[in-house]
Parts: structure tokens; sequence; C-alpha cells
DNA sequence: CTCTAAGCAAGGTTATTCCTCCTTCGGGAC
DNA sequence: GTCCCGAAGGAGGAATAACCTTGCTTAGAG
């Protein structure tokens, strides 16, 4: 009675873990307390903190091993992406607006890595670029170009914020780049200025479309 | 027993779920199985099933309405980032990194709106600017400026991810502006063109420092 | 000292029960 | 005939108990 909780157990749950984990400064790798536990902890249901648990695991926030125990992780997308292509599918606008994101968060990292780029730095980057031969590598190529910039430009945020949109992006659109777009930005980077990404950007995005 | 499944039965729910929407060609708004139906259906007990639904609600994929049933729903990235962002926004939080963040957010609107900008928005940012005399406006200020421009460019995800962090950031900082600033984008703006808008941002944030 | 088996803790899964909310539908009042 | 109210059924919300499997720990046999 008392005028009906409109709010769920198992989100009161969440933000009771979530509450739990910052209060005791949990990092990833390390353990929760068990699902008996937490749920005479905080006074609910065993299933109810098994819903906000199955949530948060498939978020890929928690791990949990049977019969040790539940624990933190590191984020990474995870199970979510694979599912998300069937959700998603019809929305143009999404499709588009992840994109965008993408594309700011990619332009930026070379931003911010301009001043701080080495020679070891390209020569990396090059081989990367060079020894993608297949179409099929095409994807790959992307991602360890641009995560070896983030790892450069030492911007964790960044770099977490790039990793969460490119794998929303990549369950609904295929962002493959011709290689040419990588020669071009290595070519001007080297120069040491790089004032027609956008549009090059943009040129390829057009052109997978 | 022939090998133990390691997959867990929430997660065979959840392919199933999204298989049998896949098959029923269903949209947002269509009506799933209920719990007690899909228990029976694919002979696993109703716990399991709504570990699954739980976990595809927070996901933002379906909403269940008490007493109705659950539903399809349209997805929206940004409710995801929403998720995400507590946790991702504890792992790297200095101010460095936030103000990063938030500038090319800043940035990438502004660029993203020059071309749709008619006059009636001008003069909107105008009256903003000049209606703010105190400091103690200053962050106010800010905030509806850049709101505004979000607004002009449609654009939710990008939208919503500068709202998690600009109000991350304030709680943790101050991040407050000079008007002269201001003045200087609307100036430019009216031009067409913004060419130095990044090291006059730079700048502010230096001060702040 | 080493190996093994028992015991315990933790997650995995199901079933039952009760509650609350929403929709539907039928009967009676007007 | 129309409108309103209430009972019934359907659906989700939640707690609890019971039982299984897995992995670690530990005490005891050798």
């Amino acid at each position: 009675m008392s005028g009906s909780q409109k709010v769920k157990v198992y989100e009161e749950v969440l933000q009771q873990v979530k509450a739990y984990i910052e209060e005791h400064h949990l990092s990833p790798g390390d353990k929760l307390p068990s699902e008996r536990e937490l749920s005479e902890l905080l006074n609910v249901g065993r299933s109810s903190i098994r819903e906000a648990f199955r949530a948060l695991e498939l978020l890929g926030l928690i791990e949990t091993r049977r019969g040790e125990g539940t624990f933190m992780r590191t984020y990474r997308p995870y199970h979510m992406v694979e599912l998300l292509s069937t959700f998603i599918l019809h929305e143009a606008r999404t499709k588009k607006e992840l994109a965008a994101a993408k594309m700011m968060l990619e332009l930026e990292v070379i931003n911010k890595i301009l001043p701080l780029l080495t020679e070891v730095h390209v020569e990396h980057l090059t081989n990367l670029v060079k020894g993608t031969t297949s179409e099929k590598e095409a994807h790959t190529l992307h991602h360890s170009f641009f995560q070896y910039l983030f790892e450069i430009s030492g911007n964790e945020l960044l770099n977490r914020m790039w990793q969460l949109i490119d794998g929303f992006a990549n369950t609904v659109h295929d962002f493959s780049f011709s290689t040419s777009f990588y020669e071009k930005v290595l070519e001007e980077m080297e120069r040491g200025k790089l004032n027609n990404l956008r549009s090059w950007y943009e040129k390829e995005l057009n052109l997978s479309n």
C-alpha cells in the first residue's frame, strides 16, 4: 500500500549497486557481494538482484562467474552490440547521429595528437596501413589505427567515448574507408597540418552509404 | 553431460527473442508475448525470461507496462550513453579530460549548425549574451547558449552526450567563460566562418585553470 | 608432503505463491 | 439505447524455497 512505488525493485537495486561500487571504490576485477548477501543487505528477493545483475552483465559492466561470484569488469561493448542490430535497422536518423559522433571523436583525436606525434608513431601507423590489403581487414585497420591514436593522446575519457560509439556504429553501418584515406591522413600528419580532413572524412562516409 | 552447456539460459532467451522479433517482423510499439507465454514456449522458467527482459529493458530496447505487457520500443542510442556515462565518466575524470570532451562537443555543434543558421537564431543568441551581466549567471549563459545550438542541430545523441558531460563537469569544476568569448563567436557566426574558434576556446580554458 | 574427497559458498534455474495494475465485458440504472 | 460500475482474467512485480552445478578450501588418508 502506501501509494504504490512506481520504481521497480531491480532499478532500485541498480542504484544501490552503483552506490556500493562508488562507496567501496571498486575497480575492475574487484568482487561484488554475492547475490544472497546483497539480497539480504538490501531486503529484496534474490530474483530482483539477479535481474539487476543480468542487466549490468549485458551492458558489459560486470562479469559473473559460476561458483565464484560477480566481479567488476573493464567496460567493453559486448553482447549488447550483437543484439542491437535487430532493434536499430530502420532508424536512419540513429545511423546518421552515430556516424556524426564517430567522426567528431576521430577528428578530435587526430587534432589532439598532432603536436605529440613522433617518427616512431608515424612509422607504426604506416605499417598498419601498408599491412592491410584485403577488404576484409578494412574494419580492423580502422579500429587499430584510431585506437593507437587514442592511446597516444592519453585521454582515457575520449577513448572510452569512442569505443562506445564505435561499437554501436558498427552494428548499424559498415564504416569501411578506402586505404587512400589513411594514406592521405598520414601524409598530412607528417607535414604537421590537417586542413581538409573533415571534408575527406565526409567524402568517405558518402561513398559507403 | 554432453559437454555441459556454457551458455546461460537467459542468453539463449535473448537470442530466441531476437529471432522471434525478426520472424514476426515486429516494429516499435508491437507487443511481445507475455512472460508466462514465452516461458512455456521456450521451456524455461519465468524468472529466466524476466532476467532477459529486464536486461533488454535497461538497454532501452523494450518497454514493459505493468498489467499490459511488453512492447518493442524505438531505439535511442543516447539512452545507453546515459547509462554508461556514470561508469565512463567515473574512470577518467581529470579536469583536462572533461574540458577536452566538452570543448570537442561544443566546437562540433557550432560547426554543424553553421550552414543552418538564420538571422532569427543569431538574434536569439545575441539577446542571451547581452542579457547576461552578472558573473553569477555566467554558467547559465553557457548552458543556454549551447543548448540552443544543439537544438538547432537536431542531433539528439550529441546533445545528450554534451548534457551529461556538462552536468558532470560542473559538479566537479568551474568552467566559466568571459562574455567576450560569446561575442566573438557570434561575430564570426554572422560572417559564416569560424577559424580561430579552437584557439579562443583553449585560451578561455587556461584562464579558468 | 601430497593427493583426494568432503564440505561449503556462489551462481544457475525452476516452481510456486501472492500482489497489483490494466483491460475487457456484462449487467443494471437511467 | 447509452452510460457507469464492478467482477474476472490477463499480465507484470516480487518473494521465497528448493535443487543443481561449479569452484575453492580444507581436513584427512596415504
